[in-house]
DNA sequence: TGATTATATCCGCCTAGGCGGATGATAGCA
DNA sequence: TGCTATCATCCGCCTAGGCGGATATAATCA
């Protein structure tokens, strides 16, 4: 229970909550996820690293760039809650307004690829 | 999406999931949650508001007693993860402890009722 | 009315974890 | 071998919110 506690903590900060709703689109790095939270890169990171932890997101890094992609859920508790994630996060506005930004990051630069 | 952090963050303290998934056996008195949770009553009525304030419970006064409820879920977000943990809190072992704790404690007392 | 009971709230204390700038480690490039 | 870009971590600061004992409020009962 103290686990399950947990994992519904990391969904309890905004930014956390919009990573996850970004990387249901694909993996994605750290830069990426600075464009589209317009978050200075620490704050990225420590939620990111928040996210590991509690086993929602995995990582690898390729070159200089860190990956960072959604886990493979464990407990049918934790599949369900991310299929929900995954049908009612793209509802919200805010979320729609952070793929478009996204698109819009992917036309402009080709960095980060 | 802070509504929705805020949603989650109830979810994110041991104490508050515990108490949820007693609700969803049905309508309580703080008295019913001290009894099982075994915390102090200060505690339980701390959690009892913070799931008042974000939309979790509703609560009705009964004489010196004050019921609380879950409450109806607006948006189909809410309404499907209410359901989520209605099917999967069950599964818990701690819940199914603190189902056995409530069911004692109903045979042993009349009171609160 | 005074005592008792159930609950809410107050209080002081304490920790997790938020923030973002600064620094450190590492990989690729010139 | 520097230089630069990416990312992780450190740092100090600050707030939300955890805890549980003490107190306030309201309802019931004798």
């Amino acid at each position: 229970m103290q686990t399950t506690a947990q994992f519904f903590k990391a969904l309890s900060e905004e930014p956390r909550l919009r990573i996850l709703a970004l990387l249901l689109s694909g993996e994605l790095c750290v830069c990426d996820l600075m464009a589209v939270l317009q978050l200075p890169q620490s704050t990225i990171s420590r939620h990111l690293a928040y996210l590991h932890n509690t086993g929602w997101v995995k990582s690898r890094s390729l070159g200089v760039w860190m990956y960072y992609r959604l886990a493979e859920m464990e407990t049918p508790l934790a599949k369900e809650l991310l299929e929900l994630l995954d049908r009612r996060l793209a509802e919200l506005p805010d979320t729609q307004q952070d793929y478009k930004t996204l698109e819009a990051f992917r036309r402009t630069k080709k960095k980060c690829a």
